[in-house]
RNA sequence: GAGCCCAUGGCUUAGAUUGGUUAUAGCGUCCGGCUGAUAACCGGGAGGUCGGGAGUUCAAAUCUCUCUGGGCCCA
């Protein structure tokens, strides 16, 4: 196979090969991958051993999943930020991908294809087959992520990824919660979860979001008698069964409370809610939520009770008022506020509810009842004890299980944590550290999050996980292993051969335990995988165990993007765990990308069945329009992606950039240029665009230094832009018929330009501009085989002039409005006219144009160009009578006074105005109120004006003009029947024609700047064979033959 | 229910920090022009209650409050 590396002489005997612009990009980018695979590029550009070093780690996604158009725009941002900092000189450590391969969506897939879905169920098919089924899972999809990566050119080294399941992975997570263990963060304690009582396992927040549906549920007030007053309080509750387990009352401080009466009983509630439990009850006494604080109550219930001092009033910041009674009832076990809350007010733990959501023993009335079953028998007891003082129905949503359909309880459980609350200023002065890209994250919606932190519950009851290396004894004693060697040394058997980090294995090592003479064996928990991921800056490098410096150079992280939806998954669990081990924030700057839409700005997801598929995006449009396409909008937005938008950006970006190109290779085949790097380029506009390169340099840098990269895809553009349908538009005639100065200007610039273009856009597109550099600039400059080698262009300072690009900003100004003048009276512009003039008292404006005089004239097709101060010469005044005032002033001659006015001499009655107030005509004053004098431009100029710049342009058309026009109709005409024949650039003709005698007569007074303009040898009235047309230029006919020479070779066009 | 973000012509959008002429540009549409690099380009027209309301101010797309709608995340 051939690929790029074959410098050829292209087929026309130039050096540069041109492009082939129509050849459909996907094709191409395919080629290029495989000369990159070829030439190994990808790790020529990656392991360069240099001495800035950009710390970097890659989020790790899982691969037991397709990856999806999300995933695209995460790899890109991630590749486009590596290159470009590793062209800006940096090594990136480390540069390599990394898998995420424990947790519950990957269990959950496995039980799919065992047709398995509990827990029970997996002891029984074996844990050690289930987990051998997981770890098979994980990289199910891997070839396809890889496979998507190379498409997209992410150069991240995918052999040497870190995976989240090897053993020193674990090794190293484990070395880590040791350390926690050994500060005293990592402890038993109890957290409430929602808890399939049925399933006997707690959901995790996922699960729980896809079960909740509409449930009526009782909802009844009853009331708590006080202790040592002739009173109650009145709480609410939806959960009559919970009642069984009240140790609390809460309520807020600074609510408005009432003491009302009502058939002889009196009770304290909300003011606002009275009205909605009583009918009529009179307030006895009104007073502040914390008035009631401290005051006890007697047990509604005996079967249970705190050791500790219980069942009185205290205050928390959740009390609403809008339901209930202002009073809230709190059961410790059954809800995470009412948990926290007990917590606070050091009340200890009861839970009469066994695990499958039945009474215990103690509760004797309700015993072996499943909780919901038994709120009918409560509150019929109530009822009859004359407690319950209302009661009705409410509708509302409420967890179900999603795989059996039970109520969830919230429920207390056992498990081990790791005390994040305690440390959480530790925290929040890190995160104070982070760069953050948008910059409201970081007190916004991840700095509140840091605000309410609670401990970090990291145990699971599952399977397929890092084991939690703790091991317990009988006699209560607990150690926490942190290495492999601790492990062996305090095993009582030796290490089997097949001993690794995972269940079952680690479960069957018990130790001799330190404390006792007892043996420990290991809990069976494993712990919350995000714990896995956001190990990764230590545990990619088996940290502490070896690498070390390694892990030195790459720590902290200099920067981490993936998005929004990591912000308490990953962006937390990294911060939390350096902020313990190190006291330092894992990386230094974060950017956080917003989800990716579809066309209507939906979300895409497999339900809608509206999801782009990378595969057919990559087909359909390619790489590079892709990541245009993505990267052009602020990228914590969510943008909305299609095929439509990426084909808007072939079409206006990559297109437009490629007829660039062959224009410049083209003329410098024709002309067989050869750059120069020394020579001293002085043509202005050339000047002009080596400033706008190296400030669009500028720009670029400091939108990528500040993690802006829409607006470094915009500078790129918009250079483009002005690179094609300015810099060319102007210039193409001097790369045809210009001096030798001139061209050798030209396409040193364009050359320069182009050349820093391709390295200013490879981290963006790197397909692309690794097909120019190498057919366009390469050939003739021998540096690097890729673009991707280079260096990132630096700025020249010195080519900078930024009073010459405001000067261009002006004259494209000018020749804006001078075409806008010309339209006023649908002159069109290749009609020549006399004069331009620019009215503008500044300076700088005349230099402007006298520096782009010819530029301006050209592109206006005038004659002669003018700056003035004033107007004057091209305006005058229109003075017309005024009625209103003329009438009453002279009556009947009123009529005659204003014919007057309209004869006079306009000028000369502004001018008397101006100076006496007063105007004489024939025998009457006029003052100013009897006329209205108005400016008016002079009839033969057509004027136009912005930004404080006016224009205008003389309209009139004389003879030679017109003759000119025509010709140049007649010039415009020869050149599309040339492009119709496919002529080449330097082919000559004879041209004939014959029509209309004006017309005729034009060709014969231009005869030399026709055969000039159209290569003609020869230009005779009459026919001869070729190509026959005949025209309409203004309503005459002309018929004109085109007839090739033959025999011609090609020469520079450049025949004068 | 809490928190955060978003809302600008038919569509996509600029407008940040620091309120200040007539609100930016592209796509689409209509009219005209230009063209021997260009599937382009250039000029113009139509198309806007800057989500609604209130406030601060001489002045609000921009600041404040509030409401509505959408999204994410947590419950």
């Amino acid at each position: 196979m051939l690929f790029l590396e074959d410098v050829c002489m292209s087929e026309n005997g130039g050096q540069f090969e041109p492009i082939e612009k129509d050849a459909p990009l996907p094709e191409k980018e395919k080629e290029i991958i495989e000369f990159w695979k070829e030439k190994d590029i990808p790790s020529k550009s990656r392991d360069r051993e240099r001495d800035k070093k950009f710390g970097f780690t890659e989020g790790p996604p899982t691969a037991n999943g397709l990856p999806h158009i999300g995933h695209v725009l995460t790899r890109l941002v991630k590749d486009t930020f590596l290159r470009y900092k590793t062209m800006d000189g940096y090594q990136v450590v480390p540069n390599i991908a990394g898998w995420d391969t424990h947790g519950l969506p990957v269990e959950i897939e496995v039980e799919k294809e065992l047709g398995i879905d509990s827990k029970d169920e997996i002891e029984e098919y074996g844990l050690e087959k289930f987990n051998e089924m997981c770890k098979e899972s994980v990289f199910r999809y891997e070839k396809d992520w890889r496979k998507m990566s190379e498409r997209l050119g992410f150069w991240i080294d995918y052999d040497n990824a870190y995976i989240t399941m090897d053993d020193n992975y674990i090794e190293s997570v484990w070395w880590s919660l040791k350390q926690h263990w050994n500060n005293g963060l990592l402890e038993k304690g109890h957290k409430v979860v929602p808890y399939c009582p049925r399933c006997g396992t707690p959901l995790s927040s996922h699960e729980v979001a896809q079960g909740y549906s509409q449930v009526e549920d009782p909802s009844i007030y009853v009331r708590f008698k006080i202790k040592d007053e002739d009173a109650y309080f009145l709480a609410w509750t939806t959960t009559p069964w919970t009642l069984i387990s009240n140790l609390l009352l809460t309520v807020g401080e600074d609510i408005d409370y009432a003491l009302v009466e009502y058939e002889g009983d009196k009770y304290y509630l909300a003011e606002r809610l009275v009205e909605d439990v009583f009918q009529s009850a009179e307030v006895l006494k009104k007073l502040k939520g914390k008035e009631l604080l401290g005051k006890e109550y007697e047990p509604m219930f005996s079967y249970v009770d705190s050791e500790s001092e219980s069942h009185y009033v205290c205050s928390s910041d959740f009390v609403t008022l809008e339901e209930g009674t202002g009073i809230v009832h709190i059961a410790p076990a059954f809800g995470e506020e009412d948990y926290d809350l007990c917590m606070e007010e050091n009340i200890d733990l009861v839970n009469p509810v066994d695990e499958s959501g039945k009474f215990t023993e103690e509760v004797t009335d309700y015993a072996g009842h499943f909780v919901k079953e038994a709120d009918e028998q409560i509150m019929v007891d109530l009822e009859e004890r004359g407690d319950l003082i209302k009661r009705s129905t409410v509708t509302h949503t409420y967890p179900f299980c999603w795989r059996c359909d039970s109520p969830l309880l919230y429920y207390a459980l056992e498990g081990w944590f790791i005390r994040t609350s305690w440390e959480k200023q530790r925290l929040k002065d890190n995160n104070e550290e982070i760069f953050w890209k948008p910059e409201h994250l970081k007190h916004g919606r991840f700095g509140n999050f840091l605000d309410d932190l609670k401990d970090w519950s990291l145990s699971r009851n599952r399977f397929w996980g890092t084991p939690l290396p703790i091991w317990l004894c009988e006699n209560g004693h607990e150690h926490c292993v942190g290495s492999r060697e601790e492990l062996a040394e305090m095993a009582v058997e030796p290490l089997p051969d097949d001993f690794e980090f995972h269940r079952p294995f680690v479960d069957r090592v018990k130790l001799d335990c330190p404390g006792c003479d007892g043996t420990m064996e290991r809990v069976e928990y494993v712990i919350d995988c995000w714990y896995d991921s956001g190990s990764a800056p230590f545990a990619q490098f088996h940290y502490p165990f070896e690498n070390e410096d390694k892990f030195e150079e790459a720590f902290p992280i200099d920067f981490i993007t993936e998005a929004l939806d990591q912000t308490r998954g990953w962006f937390y669990s990294l911060l939390a765990i350096s902020s313990l081990l190190y006291d330092e924030p894992a990386y230094k700057s974060c950017l956080t990308l917003g989800l990716v839409l579809n066309e209507d700005g939906e979300k895409m997801s497999k339900s809608k069945g509206n999801v782009v598929e990378p595969d057919v995006v990559f087909e359909e449009v390619g790489s590079d329009a892709t990541r245009l396409c993505f990267l052009d909008s602020p990228l914590w937005r969510s943008s909305p992606f299609s095929q439509n938008l990426a084909e808007e950006k072939i079409k206006k970006t990559i297109n437009t950039l490629f007829n660039v190109v062959t224009f410049f290779t083209s003329n410098a085949n024709i002309d067989a240029f050869t750059p120069n790097p020394d020579y001293e380029i002085d043509q202005e506009i050339d000047r002009w665009l080596l400033s706008k390169v190296n400030s669009s340099t500028v720009e670029i840098r400091d939108a990528m230094d500040d993690l802006e990269v829409h607006r470094a895809i915009r500078e790129l553009e918009s250079f483009i832009d002005s690179l094609s349908n300015w810099y060319l538009r102007r210039s193409r005639r001097r790369f045809w018929e210009g001096t030798e100065e001139e061209k050798e200007s030209a396409y040193n610039t364009l050359y320069y330009s182009l050349k820093t273009l391709v390295k200013l856009m490879a981290p963006f597109t790197p397909f692309i501009t690794e097909r120019i550099y190498r057919k366009t600039i390469l050939p003739v400059d021998g540096g690097e085989e890729s673009v991707h080698l280079l260096e990132y262009p630096e700025v020249d300072h010195n080519r900078v002039d930024k009073e010459l690009e405001e000067n261009m900003d002006m004259v494209i100004d000018i020749a804006e409005l001078g075409r806008k003048a010309r339209q006023k009276e649908d002159i069109k512009l290749r009609q020549p006219l006399r004069e331009a003039v620019v009215v503008h008292g500044e300076k700088e404006t005349e230099r402007a144009v006298d520096t782009f005089e010819d530029i301006l004239k050209d592109e206006l097709n005038v004659k002669e160009l003018k700056v003035l101060k004033n107007a004057d010469r091209l305006t005058t005044y229109k003075v017309e009578p005024n009625y209103s005032s003329l009438g009453p002033k002279f009556k009947g001659d009123a009529e005659r006074v204003a014919e007057a006015i309209k004869k006079a001499d306009p000028v000369q009655l502004k001018e008397s105005m101006d100076e006496k107030g007063k105007a004489h005509i024939e025998d009457h004053e006029l003052d100013e109120e009897d006329v209205k004098i108005s400016e008016v431009v002079k009839e033969r100029y057509l004027k136009s004006e912005k930004k404080g710049l006016e224009v205008y342009i003389d309209s009139e058309i004389s003879e030679d003009l017109k003759t000119e026009g025509l010709v140049r109709d007649v010039v415009r005409r020869i050149q599309t029947m040339r492009k119709d024949l496919d002529l080449g650039y330097t082919q000559k003709i004879d041209t004939y024609y014959r029509g209309d005698e004006k017309l005729e007569r034009a060709v014969v007074e231009l005869h030399d700047y026709i055969k000039k303009e159209t290569l003609s040898e020869s230009l005779e009235k009459g026919s001869g064979s070729g190509m026959d047309k005949e025209w309409d230029i203004d309503g005459r006919n002309i018929t004109i033959t085109v007839d090739p020479i033959d025999d011609q070779g090609d020469e520079p066009l450049n025949t004068n």
